[in-house]
DNA sequence: TCTGGGGTCCTAGGACCC
DNA sequence: TCTGGGGTCCTAGGACCC
């Protein structure tokens, strides 16, 4: 059976997700930033009015926010993840498959499904909304890139109400000439500059364009297989099982610059035991790790210094204490006196599952001991709370290396002293 | 003063083997 | 002296996504 693809996104997610607690902030323009408070990543309909695009820095338009009454917000990703999983569960009933795509979209295949596919489009959007409060658009076509398209035409229009179909070819080609190259799903900036090239500027023309083999050649298969999806080809199937992560990878800015290298240590330190954390969550072991370190690329006038470096364990671990002794090893071998570090970061790669934890011949591996010590650490973690305990390799007190939230708003859903108040 | 973080997939090219 | 060619695996780097 031929699939029909629907695709569910939250409009203005996070945004969505502040203003479900404050509904005075229901017609003000709002805005969330990305960690650090450095550049908005989500932006309510009347932000983008202003002018506020998404990735512009804060402090770049901090007097636009200000003189419009701008209610700005630190990233609070506890809630969000929270608010999505309500979100989610709702979908999940709407169709028997579901692919969770991110945060604040999922596909759903309505095949098979004997609906009219705009009523039942409408039926989504207004249970979400009346279940969760969060708003969504619902797009929906015989291949997920076309459902991308329908979903996009949905937010955008106003006549379209957050709800488009395209199961038929004319309703699709209307679409797709309205659709800017760079708005087509998996062509991001420099392909689209490479497809202006070949004077292609829109989806419709991206469609007709002939020359698949030289689509191939520039673009990769991904390009073909985009080309096809708008053909009404699928390529791109559903994912209904959360597959495990092939790496895992923790970083951060720092609030102020670093110099030295016991704030490295400590960030470095902080990055392995989350990171160890997701990997143990999934019943990983890694046999690889990747430290890196670097100074600020915006500086100007200043020699930019990139480092890093990767070391690779005779036998996968899953223990928090050997990726921190190694990943300072490599972290000393990085380190230069006299360069201000900006962010730094850790990856976990080569992740096996962790029944094939053997010991080794030579050198260290992990044992029952080691294992046992994690379970029982990541679950006191669970019940009292993060970082409840951890290794003294994290530091205590040292304020430097960390990031910036001014703006956060109160834990509504994960903490009981942050439950709103009615009176 | 102030510019995010976490992922995936694809390809090219080198190393190595027979 | 003559110095092949195909397959596989790994890695780095690029591009993309949200």
């Amino acid at each position: 059976m031929k699939p029909i693809y629907a695709l569910i996104d939250c409009n203005s997610f996070f945004c969505s997700c502040e203003r479900l607690f404050r509904p005075d902030l229901n017609h003000r323009p709002v805005g969330v930033l990305s960690n650090n408070d450095g550049c908005f990543v989500s932006r309510t309909n009347e932000l983008k009015a202003l002018g506020v695009k998404m990735g512009d820095p804060y402090f770049k338009v901090k007097d636009l926010c200000q003189k419009n009454n701008v209610a700005v917000f630190s990233s609070n990703f506890s809630l969000y993840t929270n608010i999505s999983d309500r979100v989610m569960s709702v979908l999940s009933s709407f169709a028997p498959e579901m692919e969770v795509y991110s945060v604040d979209e999922a596909f759903l295949n309505l095949a098979g499904l004997d609906v009219d596919l705009n009523k039942y489009a409408r039926e989504i959007k207004e249970t979400v909304f009346k279940w969760t409060g969060i708003p969504v658009s619902v797009g929906i076509g015989p291949t997920k890139t076309l459902a991308k398209i329908a979903n996009n035409l949905g937010k955008k229009s106003q006549k379209a109400q957050g709800v488009v179909v395209l199961m038929n070819e004319d309703h699709q080609n209307i679409a797709l000439e309205r659709t800017e190259i760079g708005d087509i799903w998996g062509i991001g900036r420099k392909n689209s500059l490479k497809l202006r090239g070949l004077g292609i500027r829109n989806a419709l023309q991206f469609k007709n364009y002939k020359n698949e083999k030289n689509i191939q050649k520039i673009f990769t298969k991904l390009g073909r297989m985009t080309q096809d999806e708008l053909r009404g080809i699928p390529c791109f199937e559903l994912n209904t099982v959360i597959e495990k992560k092939k790496e895992i990878l923790c970083s951060r800015s720092f609030g102020s610059p670093v110099a030295n290298l016991q704030g490295l240590r400590e960030s470095i330190a902080n990055y392995a035991t989350s990171a160890c954390e997701k990997m143990r969550k999934q019943e990983s072991a890694c046999a690889v790790i990747e430290v890196f370190c670097h100074s600020d690329p915006y500086k100007v006038g200043e020699q930019m210094f990139y480092g890093r470096e990767s070391y690779k364990f005779l036998t996968p671990t899953m223990d928090t204490r050997r990726v921190i002794k190694y990943a300072w090893k490599v972290l000393d071998d990085l380190f230069r006196m006299g360069v201000l570090y900006k962010k730094a970061g850790i990856r976990l790669s080569s992740l096996a599952d962790n029944e094939q934890l053997q010991a080794s011949l030579f050198g260290e591996s992990d044992d029952i001991k080691s294992l046992k010590l994690m379970r029982v650490i990541d679950q006191v973690n669970a019940r009292e709370g993060a970082n409840t305990l951890r290794s003294m390799a994290c530091g205590v007190d040292n304020d430097t290396w960390k990031m910036r939230r001014d703006h956060l708003s109160p834990r509504f859903t994960s903490g009981w002293s942050n439950l709103p108040k009615c009176f």
